[in-house]
RNA sequence: GUCCCCAUCGUCUAGAGGCCUAGGACAAGAGCUUUUCAAGCUCUCGACAGGGGUUCAAAUCCCCUUGGGGACGCCA
């Protein structure tokens, strides 16, 4: 590689906070992070900004890494701590100290509400605060186009903290010098810190790299997404059985589209399609019913050799206890097109799993109810227990004609037969159910029924 | 309050001045299929926020209004 290659390579970052999980919000930031490096054949850094020493915890971090990983968004290197970079930042502040850019001031460290914490052992020295200075600030967004800000609305910056920690504004500018980053992309709730940091880049005389705020994404009521939207976290995502190739499909079209009307897309034609200059700039709401279709059409794209050990670890130990490979495979085939998330398949597929099941009271009643009900049913259960061979072909020629003999129709037979084998009014054909229940359990299930009817 | 961003169906979006009586997808509704529910197939409903310009021509360009969102920390 000559130099001149080396000094366009596209070198882009995620910078995580570790003060929780990763949100919804900030994988799609570094999922186009992640697009933009692999459609140039760029790098993708990961940097964490752990320098609120009261939030950031390790848990967090290894939990968002984990996330990435499952998402599949790799990185190139080993991510990098701001907390292992504190002498490079304090060195930098004092340049600009020594250049006259900056003062030093001690004050007060105050809560959130604005009380002063007395007794903090954390001012141990002054802060450094940049003077900034009376300018019109202009950035050229990669997806908003120019935009104009007169530095008189900002006031002067810290650098360093009394803690002796850079703030985020001024380690953000240090790092990404120093790593070499051309392209930020980040949240459209950076824009009001682009200035800042430009005003650091003018300040030290680097070369800044260049900018695109993505929008953000809304939840129902079009205020940022949070907890009272529901899930905002990738763990819980997937925790409730999305796929992460759906996920990735869906949170790409959020803000971003191919052009041609194509949605359902592999990571590798998204990747080969994306353009940040097809990003929009309004902000996009999360449509869960919307990412539940995606993850539907996922799981029906899989064969059932596929989906059967992803929804395995949806499964507790004793659900799959008397249940062979062969049987659990033919319950997955039949419930492949009825879930949308793998976590369904435990609530849905539950009557196969165990053999208890929970009759719904008024239901119970309603069935009793019908005439005749009782000695048909036992009629059924008769020819059942006389069949040899329990088939899907077999329990549907033996029902048909009972139906017939006794003169009604054949869903009198069905439906009350649905409710006693699965303790619901819906689910998979009678027949299927049948065949893989098999001759045993049903006639349990129909002689514990009986009983109660 | 100040600054900034944004504005096409309920939602995600296509649309780069004539291809737009605005296309696709999700959701919703109807029908077909059928033992139920799904799935599948077919159809329906449904939007350029409003007002001024510019132009022969505007969803597309400009301005204003309105409406949404975001930021204003010794948080990141």
């Amino acid at each position: 590689m000559n130099l001149l290659q080396e000094m366009q390579e596209i070198r882009v970052r995620f910078a995580p906070s570790p003060t929780g999980y990763l949100h919804i919000g900030s994988a799609r930031t570094a999922l186009f992070n992640w697009l933009y490096a692999r459609h140039l054949n760029g790098k993708l850094i990961l940097r964490i900004e752990d320098t609120d020493l009261e939030r950031s915890k390790k848990e967090f971090l290894e939990e968002i890494l984990d996330s990435l990983k499952w998402l599949g968004l790799n990185w190139d290197g080993e991510p990098i701590l701001q907390s292992a970079r504190l002498d490079i930042y304090r060195k930098s502040a004092k340049q600009l100290l020594d250049k006259g850019l900056a003062y030093e001031a001690q004050g007060e460290i105050r809560d959130k509400e604005g009380n002063i914490i007395k007794n903090s052992k954390r001012i141990t020295q002054k802060a450094i605060i940049f003077k900034v200075p009376q300018k019109i600030i202009t950035i050229n967004d990669l997806v908003h186009g120019k935009i104009e800000i007169d530095s008189s609305t900002i006031k002067d910056q810290v650098m360093i903290k009394s803690d002796g920690f850079p703030t985020y504004n001024f380690a953000c500018v240090i790092d990404d010098t120093d790593m070499g980053i051309t392209h930020v992309i980040r949240g459209d709730d950076h824009i009001s810190n682009t200035p800042k940091q430009l005003l650091f880049y003018e300040a030290f005389g680097f070369k800044a790299p260049e900018f695109g705020h993505v929008p953000l994404i809304l939840g129902k009521d079009r205020s940022r997404m949070s907890k009272r939207h529901g899930a905002t976290s990738i763990r819980e995502y997937k925790q409730a059985g999305y796929l992460p190739e759906a996920l990735v499909n869906f949170i790409s079209l959020l803000g971003w589209a191919p052009g041609n009307d194509r949605e359902i897309m592999s990571v590798t034609d998204i990747i080969k399609e994306f353009d940040i200059k097809n990003v929009k700039s309004v902000n996009a709401v999360f449509d869960t019913d919307k990412l539940n279709w995606m993850n539907s059409e996922y799981i029906k794209a899989l064969d059932v050799n596929t989906l059967t050990p992803l929804i395995k670890e949806f499964l507790d130990k004793e659900d799959l206890e008397g249940l062979d490979e062969l049987n659990l495979k033919k319950i997955v085939k039949l419930f492949t097109i009825r879930i949308k998330t793998l976590g369904e398949f435990k609530q849905e597929a539950g009557y196969f799993l165990k053999d208890k099941l929970e009759y719904d009271a008024g239901q119970l009643l309603k069935l009793a109810q019908r005439p005749a009900i009782k000695e048909n049913l036992i009629k059924f259960r008769d020819t059942l227990s006389g069949l040899n061979e329990f088939t899907i072909l077999n329990t549907e020629e033996a029902l048909r004609n009972l139906a017939k003999e006794l003169n009604i129709s054949a869903g009198e037979l069905i439906h009350p037969s649905r409710f006693i084998l699965t303790g619901k009014t819906v689910g998979p054909g009678i027949f299927d159910v049948f065949e893989l229940l098999g001759k045993d359990r049903v006639l349990k299930r129909f002689d514990r029924a009986l009983e109660k009817i």
